[in-house]
Formats: C-alpha cells, structure tokens, sequence
DNA sequence: CTGAAAGCGCTTACAG
DNA sequence: CTGAAAGCGCTTACAG
C-alpha cells in the first residue's frame, strides 16, 4: 500500500516557478502578492493537492492553535455538553483541541504529568474543566507563556484565568427554594470536598439558611458521583426521621437521589422529600425526573472561556501583560417538579 | 509577564559539553549513550528543565503520535463513554487525541473540510465515530497513508477499518426477546437512514420476526434523536389500537420513548408496551428507567480500535500493506425491567 | 559510543 | 511585489 509523499511548499514553488517565499505568502491571509503570482500558485498547489503543513507552521510560528482540554468525569453531562460546545466554539476560530480527559481518581502528580505531556505539543493554552492544578505547574505554564484557564473551578493562583457560575448565589437560590416551598428538614449532599463549586454552593446555601433562621437537618458526602449521592440518600432517609428537602450540589447527584428516593424507599417527590439539583443538564428535563435545579449557563461559560483564551494568547504572543480574569456567570432557577408550589 | 523561552535540545547539549545527538540519544529509549554521557545530559536537561518538543520531533520522524478522532453527537451517553475509554487507552501507548465534533447537522462537505484541517496536524490515524466518510476523503487519506477506522459504524470502503458491534444478531436479539414476552404487535422506531446501525439492526430484527411469522405492525423514523423519538412514540401510541411492543434503534431514543408513554400518555412499561433499547448507556441502568436492552460492548469496542490502530500505524510507517480489516464485537441481552417475563 | 552535518516543511526579516 | 537565506528544534544516516 505504497503511499506517495504529500507535496510540500517546494514542490508547489517548483511547479509554479516561483521562490518559496512567494507560495508562503499566496497562503498566508494579508501577505502582499501580485495576483498574477497568487494565480500561479494556486494553480500549483491545486494540481498538487497541496496542504500546508501545521506542524511545521507551528515550529516557526511558534503558534501552535491547538488549545489542550483536561477533563475529568464525562458520566456528568454536563461535560460532554461543555467539550461539544468548547470544541465548536474553538473551531470558529480556527483553533483545534488536544483532549485529555484524566480519569478523577489520579492523584495531583499524575495529571500533572498528563499536562507536562500536553505542554510538549506546545499547545496555545491549557483549559482546565472541573481539573485542579498544582501550583507547580501553573508556575510552568505561566513560565513557559502558556495561558491557562480554570473552567468551573476557582482557584486563587495568581496568572491564571477562572470562568465559573456564582455559584454562591446559586446556593442561596436553591435554599430559598426549598424554604419557601415549606421544607423544615433540608439536608445538602455535598460534592467532592476539594472542588471550589462544592465549597461555594455550600456556602451560599448555609448562608441563605442562616439568613432564614433554619438550621440544616443533615449533611452527606455524594463527591459528585452517582453511586456516592445513592448511598448518601439512603443514610439520610432510611432514618425515622427524615429530611423533607435535599439540595445536592449537582444534577448528576439529584438524579441519583430521585433514583434511590423513589425506587428503593418508596417515597415520592416532591411530596415526601423535595430535591433541588445544580447545573440543569439535560436529563433533568426529561420527564422521568422533571428537577427543579439552578441552571448553569454553559454556553455563556464557554463563550467567556474562548474570549479569554484569545485575549490571552495574543498577549502572551506579543509578551504583553495580561492580567488574570476571574470570570463569573450568573445563575437562574429552573422551576419544574421536584419541589412543591 | 516576560516568559523565558523553554530550554531546547542545544542548551542542553552545551550545558553538558556534548553534540546535539548525544542528548536526542539519551531521550530516545533504546538508543546507544554510554552511561557517563547520559548522566551528564539528564543533568543537565534537569537543570534546565529541559523537556523535548513533540512538534519538531513530528517534523523529522513524520510520526505525531496524534490521532484525529471525529465524534458527531455527545448527547447519547454512549460517545462520552466512548471517547473517554478511547482517549485513556490511547493515552496509555503514548497517543494523544485531536477532538472534532461536528455538529451532525453537517453536510458531507463541511465534514470533508474539518478533516483535511485535521489532517494538516499530520495526525498518525483517524478514527471516526458514526460519522460517515465521503469516499474522496478515504481516497485522500489511503494517499497520504493515514489509516482510518471507522468506529460504530461500517461502510465497504476499501482500505478503510472498521469496527462494529453485530448489529444484526442484535436485531434479532431484540425481536426474539419482544416475541418471547408475548408481544403481538411490535414496532420499530429507526435511527439515522443512512446509518449502517440503522440498517443492520433493522435487518436483523425483521429477519427474526419474518422466522417467527410475526409482520412488523408499525415503523417510524427517530433519527437517533430524543426528540424525534418522542415524536415516533407519539405518532405510534396515540392511535386506537397500539403496539404493545417496541424495539428503539438506541437507548437514547428508547428513553425518550418511555418519558412520552409514561408522562404523556399514561401508559405503563412494560404492563402497556414493552420496550428494548441497544447500546446499555449507563442511563438505562438507572432505577427510573430500568430498560431492558441490547449491549455494545464500549470496552471491547475501543480496545480492537486501538489494536487496528496501532498495527495499522506500524504497516504505513514501513509502508507495508495491511488489509482493512472488518471487526465485529458480539453483543448480549441485558434484560431489566422494560420487557415482561 | 560519539559528533558534524543535512534535512524535516515552513516563515520571516532583509535586500532589492 | 519578490527571492535568497537563515532559522524553528529535533532526528538520523554517516564517519570515526
């Protein structure tokens, strides 16, 4: 299966009878060439079924336009629809992914050598989905003028770009919901306790409960997993007394909650316990589960995310400063079935 | 923020008082350094910290050690856990995945273009997941060596691998499970037309109830879309006399198929109408759903993807010939609770 | 085992 | 507007 050789600009600038120089230009946008010329070299590359190759623009350019992408936990959809929206977006404007999707349970220093492995590709910039970053290598791409930004995640480094929902806010909300539904007993199921949304949403939650005068009924640990939010709501609700309102800091964990509530105790929601979940993937709005949650808005994070991303490129091109944007999206209530009223 | 340029092969071949070749040695496993030598290169490449880059290395070894991977539709939960399982075993023989989504909606020819654009990173291979190749494409690649695998999907193209489930006893698996539990009026709800799936699992499936005697009481079109197949289960339930039996070219459309006969029409499963799925997304496990399905083996799957791949990588860098192969996975019933009996 | 040199396919000052 | 030349960071025969 004898291959021949793709044609390379001195092929075309052969054919053409012109310098290489001359068909570098012809193919790039804004270059001064006599059309005479670019006509010429057209035609040559045509019947050529010339491409310029990338890998060696990139060694010269020093621009790669590959954007490397680290992911974590693809089970929550949200992140499949945060990768199809990204890519999209990136394609628009000519940027490629490089994806690395880690598999959640590595511990700091394997992704760090993922993203070391990443770096060699010399990617453009680094985004970071729900993916914390040690320091050390944030002081790497930062050294190396690599842009990285933290999408759904804070985290305080200084030089790198954070684009996330207010999550605080978003906490509040879902309290306020379940409160003013009627909900005594409101329980929170955390998500993993290292993840900055997990600390805020708490935070805003607690806030507005405070703020209510309620104290919380119980707290247990779903660290974002299916499995984990099922054993969770089992512990809190197997008791006599149980919570009349779950807040799970997300969807994936709300869904696993409704799964157990209703299939395996026997209690319907809303009425025995009302659940409020975060993110509105689209699952929620399927009507087998119908959950009232706080919706993020992806398409906002991920439009925030690809502007900050070529901003930052185009200052660490040119050497410039670029101060670290700390970006925030608002948040919204998606009222549907799970909580009454 | 002034970033110092990274360390290349020639720093540290001076650091270390050694040729350039010496130090590519000393990074190239395999190669021949004496001990001495290496010690004092990875010193030295330690102190500068050093680290190769992958992208004039592709440049002389025509090798990137990059796979192009097109996925067309993130929503079914059956491509994120593809894409997941895929990128880490790739990861783990030293690949690297280039994500494209293209957005389904697509024409041939935007396709075409997204391809050629991949194709200029010099990617080692392709893999496609249920997208379909223009036959000019597969040209293109067979030309400049680059492998191609289609993955869930088949298409008679010489030189092109595939890798697939057997669709067919999967049809007929589905059928023969319907018929068992008593079903006497059984339809089907297709995917994409012009999908092999589609095809396959429709054959398969007709060829079993046309053994059994049984005719097909209805078909509708569901695109592999949960809407559409909202749609389908509508157009085919609300009438006088109804199926008690569906078979749903995927899950994804199966779901959406028991949310309308649940919610919207009041109607039990399986009590009312049974329903078989294909793929097992791991939504179908879930409590609320509990579909009875026909599995893709993902795992299976992947790991011959990746064995192609490889190989096929080795015989196109020797410029050997290595036949397109045709894989097929088997697949099994899992049975839950959407199915009597 | 080691080094000098050529080359991978492009871009980019620099002259003209 | 155009071309000759150097250079991007690596690898790889080829001598030694």
């Amino acid at each position: 299966m004898s291959h021949t050789k793709p044609a390379t600009l001195s092929d075309v600038a052969m054919l053409a009878g012109v310098s290489q120089s001359a068909v570098s230009r012809t193919f790039t946008p804004g270059a001064s060439v006599a059309p005479a010329t670019r006509e010429r070299v057209l035609q040559a590359a045509a019947q050529l079924g010339y491409r310029p190759n990338a890998i060696a623009r990139t060694l010269t350019t020093r621009r790669s336009r590959i954007i490397g992408v680290v992911v974590s936990y693809l089970q929550n959809q949200f992140y499949p629809v945060v990768i199809e929206k990204l890519s999209q977006a990136l394609q628009r404007h000519g940027y490629h992914v490089l994806l690395f999707v880690s598999d959640g349970h590595e511990t700091g220093a394997t992704v760090d050598d993922k993203l070391m492995d990443v770096m060699q590709y010399q990617v453009d910039a680094l985004v970071l989905a729900s993916v914390t970053l040690s320091s050390a290598i944030a002081q790497g791409c930062r050294a190396a003028g690599v842009p990285v930004v933290l999408f759904n995640r804070t985290a305080p480094i200084d030089g790198v770009h954070c684009v996330s929902s207010d999550n605080y806010a978003g906490g509040r909300l879902a309290a306020q919901t379940l409160l003013q539904s009627g909900c005594q007993r409101i329980a929170y199921i955390a998500g993993l306790e290292d993840a900055s949304t997990q600390f805020e949403r708490e935070q805003g939650f607690m806030q507005q409960m405070q703020e209510a005068g309620v104290k919380i009924f119980a707290r247990a640990q779903g660290r974002y997993s299916y499995e984990a939010a099922c054993e969770a709501a089992r512990e809190l609700c197997s008791k006599d007394v149980r919570p009349d309102g779950i807040f799970a800091a997300n969807d994936h964990m709300a869904l696993a909650v409704m799964d157990t509530l209703r299939s395996e105790l026997g209690l319907k929601v809303p009425q025995d316990v009302a659940v409020v979940g975060f993110d509105n993937v689209p699952q929620s709005a399927w009507p087998a589960y119908g959950l009232t949650t706080i919706e993020q808005d992806a398409e906002g994070m991920v439009n925030a995310t690809v502007d900050v991303l070529i901003q930052a490129i185009e200052s660490a091109s040119k050497n410039e400063l670029f101060t670290s944007r700390k970006i925030t999206q608002p948040v919204r209530l998606i009222r549907r079935t799970t909580v009454k009223g």
